[in-house]
DNA sequence: AGCATATGCGTGTAATTACACCTATGCGTG
DNA sequence: CACGCATAGGTGTAATTACACGCATATGCT
């Protein structure tokens, strides 16, 4: 039935998942650190690869706070990895990957790699597939961050 | 089979886990700035709530840096919430949560309780379940931090 | 006792994260 | 066209996170 009760079932999901999630970042961004580059960073780019876009867009692809991607994109830019140009509307900012970015992106894939292969390789390729099940089912769930704020 | 390939299957665990992550951190901080403190700062006080501990002990059980947790204390030294008191060892610092700090934990609890009740009827508790199973899982065969930096 | 090493923390630096508030620009209506 | 509101970003502030390095203390060996 999975009826919500008012009283908890079980211990901090959020608390558990930042534990998790402090383990997982480590083990990346020490594969990445050969490329002088975070987990955060290589997604990033990877997104911003994805096309041009005005920052509001990408942000909320990433439901991330827009004043969280600017700030993050800020290293990426002063790298040339990525161009923050005014769009057509002359308030938004068109971010997209340069070719110095696409290289970056392309040279930081195998240290990537390795560090994905690591995890699937301890948490087995179904553990690893089970738990982006787990995760994409939260995320469909969970009420996205409404986008405006009021 | 579960064999581990030398390509990865999935796309970045990482990057999906901070997603949630950060949806997560934003619905408990939502009900707990009731209380002007977030899930992080939460976490803490219940984590001090459970006996006093050296600052390495504390950080090695959240496998958090000493200096992060270090400076996520500070703040709740401020309030009066815990207390930072020089150890045994003239080197190390005993972490203990003072009797406001305790206060302080019980008149947020609820709004913990009702974070994790939404967040439990949204996923259901079957799925919070499940998800607690693989994060468990996931941490417990992820290697730990190593606790000594070589 | 004295020195080398190991251990426990703090600081410097830098990125990640988000909220509140401000500025600039765009748009619609009178 | 001008006023008012809505929208896109930026800034201030503050917490979270971790690594490198440095300081102080402890410990072990001679």
């Amino acid at each position: 039935m999975s009826t919500a009760s008012s009283v908890p079932t079980f211990g901090c999901t959020c608390a558990r998942l930042r534990k998790l999630t402090r383990r997982l970042t480590r083990i990346y961004d020490a594969h990445l650190s050969a490329q002088a580059i975070k987990v955060t960073q290589y997604s990033l780019l990877a997104n911003a690869a994805r096309g041009e876009r005005a920052l509001s867009e990408f942000a909320a692809e990433l439901e991330m706070d827009r004043s969280t991607l600017s700030r993050n994109l800020a290293p990426l830019a002063a790298q040339g990895w990525v161009s923050i140009s005014i769009g057509a509307d002359a308030r938004s900012r068109s971010i997209s990957l340069t070719a110095a970015g696409r290289r970056k992106l392309k040279a930081a894939l195998p240290s990537w790699r390795k560090a994905q292969c690591e995890v699937e390789s301890i948490l087995g390729t179904e553990g690893v597939g089970e738990l982006h099940r787990k995760i994409e089912r939260a995320l469909a769930a969970l009420p996205v961050p409404s986008g405006k704020r009021a």
